[in-house]
DNA sequence: CTGAAAGCGCTTACAG
DNA sequence: CTGAAAGCGCTTACAG
């Protein structure tokens, strides 16, 4: 390998030949050159060929530059998650990626932490012609359409897809998941259930706690089961546990919003000296990598988030081929998984 | 909000207004429009006024397609990393968006899943213009240079910085991470001290057997101290611990390579019935977020993983802007974090 | 302080 | 099948 970036001269990209050089070299138009690597099925074959060995001669590489402006698109999609420390989304942004890789695109990722500053700001790339379309996670519409701001550039809504109802959306099925769980845990035999649900503003947690309530009257009759506010995060989890059972509660089945809460919720039962699953049965959601790996091994409602990923990306690309819309709105299948976490109660 | 975008018709950006349509608003040519909206100093403050509320009253914004071509860079800045499922990324991921996003600069984010083939394709998108210059993560550079792949772009290495000697980096010092480790073990009082060891074509892997042999030495006076291998992830710490203790080793501390591979051999001493720290103190590296939500908290090598991730975009940022190299080769600090996954032996 | 002009490197109707 | 020409939308020496 030859590292012939030079430290002291500045980096010119004048020294790279263009199409001009590589025409001149096989004794055509930058016309034919550009057709001859771009439209081969356009130019004679002895032509392609010489131009190609041109090309490969000299080491030409097409400028994106040029002919993204040439052909008034980027190649390039915007994909915007307000948080990558999540767990959750490293597998949606690599399925992401290698979707778009297959065809070609580039991928911009910008974080917002939830801010609609940081949001209206990546607009502008959309805005400025770096990227063609967005990918959206996790409610960052919604809060830009409460904050007025304007934008007309072909996206996909990915989870958390409340408001934007018009717009193409890839997510899951909340308030299945949330029968899944109870259906799982009235089936073992349980009757005192409570659900450790997520942030207030989340519409995925209002969805859950619906599926929830409706599957507790469905499974065990009980329409006001309980519900206690607690969060996306293992802290959270364990936080909303141990003021549950700190409250006199005693469920024998809690229902959690997420793995990460689930998880801290088992290390809340353990302070208290309760065990996991003899003394309370645990459910999570997602299917982290974790919830394998933990201790019990987690019961949890798993959700294909390569495929979620996927889906988005391929929806996008479809939108910017002006492809029908016939799948506007992909719902990805989720699926219980059982594992030690939960078990009939005592 | 309006959605102005329009799924019926192709998404035209001709529609969208160009610095000449500014011009004829402001009654100024396409020339002072440009050094008003870019440079706005070399202009009467009349002109860039008028020139501001044309740009306003249209809704212009810059083309940077055109912008980028002409003044010859993308303003866009790759990195490549392996593997975005690592715990360890995400932040250091975070650091060099926000770093970059700070300068006005977009993040295009590559995935290699460590393969020559992904990364050479990868190097494509900055021979083609689309990136300004790259920053890739453990080893990739190592890699295509076995693999006689030629490049020639302002780079930035992170971690696992082995071969290009040449080129600047940005990485913690792995031997002294051991040091802090083994200091800490033997300080407690631990004389049979393990290391878990990451795999074998890691060179931050070679580094940490180094650092710990060395450390043996000086603290315990024992120059072949036990190595196993392992690797970085929860089930080979878990695996190589379970080994460890059914080969009839039983040191009363293990240093391990990371922290997914501590939780691993933490939970593979709970397997065979060993308690943390009572009978086995545990040491890990990285300080991710489990490690203090884990039971017992670990004990582990804290990395400022936001640090490294902000330094190396700084630094290529300074490549790109030719300034002086100063810092070509930047270590950033590392910490020991004692909790409780660590005690005296009985 | 401002404008006319050249040019960044392509692609693509339009003729031939 | 090929070439000459226009043009994508900017920026920047060069004159004035």
């Amino acid at each position: 390998m030859t590292v012939r970036y030079d430290r002291k001269a500045p980096f010119k990209s004048s020294d790279r030949p263009t199409l001009n050089e590589v025409a001149s070299r096989a004794g055509v138009s930058v016309a034919t050159a550009s057709r001859a690597l771009s439209n081969p099925e356009l130019v004679a074959e002895r032509t392609r060929h010489n131009v190609r060995k041109a090309a490969e001669a000299c080491g030409y590489r097409v400028n994106f530059l040029a002919r993204s402006l040439r052909r008034e698109r980027s190649d390039s999609i915007l994909v915007l998650i307000p948080d990558i420390d999540n767990f959750f989304y490293p597998e949606i942004i690599r399925a992401l990626e290698e979707t778009a890789h297959g065809e070609g695109l580039s991928m911009m990722l910008g974080l917002t932490s939830n801010r609609v500053d940081r949001e209206s700001s990546y607009l502008d790339v959309l805005s400025s012609r770096r990227a063609d379309g967005l990918i959206i996670l996790d409610g960052g519409l919604d809060r830009m359409m409460l904050a007025g701001v304007e934008f007309d550039v072909p996206t996909v809504q990915v989870l958390e897809c409340a408001a934007g109802k018009d717009l193409p959306t890839v997510r899951i099925d909340d308030r299945l998941v949330a029968e899944l769980a109870v259906a799982h845990l009235a089936g073992l035999g349980h009757r005192h259930i409570a659900h450790i649900a997520g942030s207030s503003d989340s519409q995925v947690a209002g969805e859950r706690i619906a599926g929830f309530r409706a599957a507790m009257l469905k499974h065990v009759g009980q329409p006001d089961a309980l519900v206690v506010r607690g969060g996306y995060s293992h802290d959270a989890g364990r936080e909303a546990m141990e003021c549950l059972l700190d409250s006199g509660e005693r469920p024998t089945a809690v229902f959690c919003v997420n793995d990460a809460a689930a998880l801290g919720a088992i290390q809340g039962c353990r302070r208290r000296g309760l065990r996991i699953p003899e003394d309370i049965s645990i459910v999570g959601v997602d299917d982290i990598e974790l919830a394998a790996a933990s201790d019990p091994p987690l019961t949890t409602v798993h959700q294909n988030r390569y495929e979620i990923g996927a889906s988005a990306m391929r929806m996008l690309i479809g939108l910017l081929q002006r492809r029908q819309l016939a799948d506007t709105d992909v719902v990805v299948p989720v699926e219980l998984v059982v594992r030690q976490s939960t078990a009939p109660p005592r």
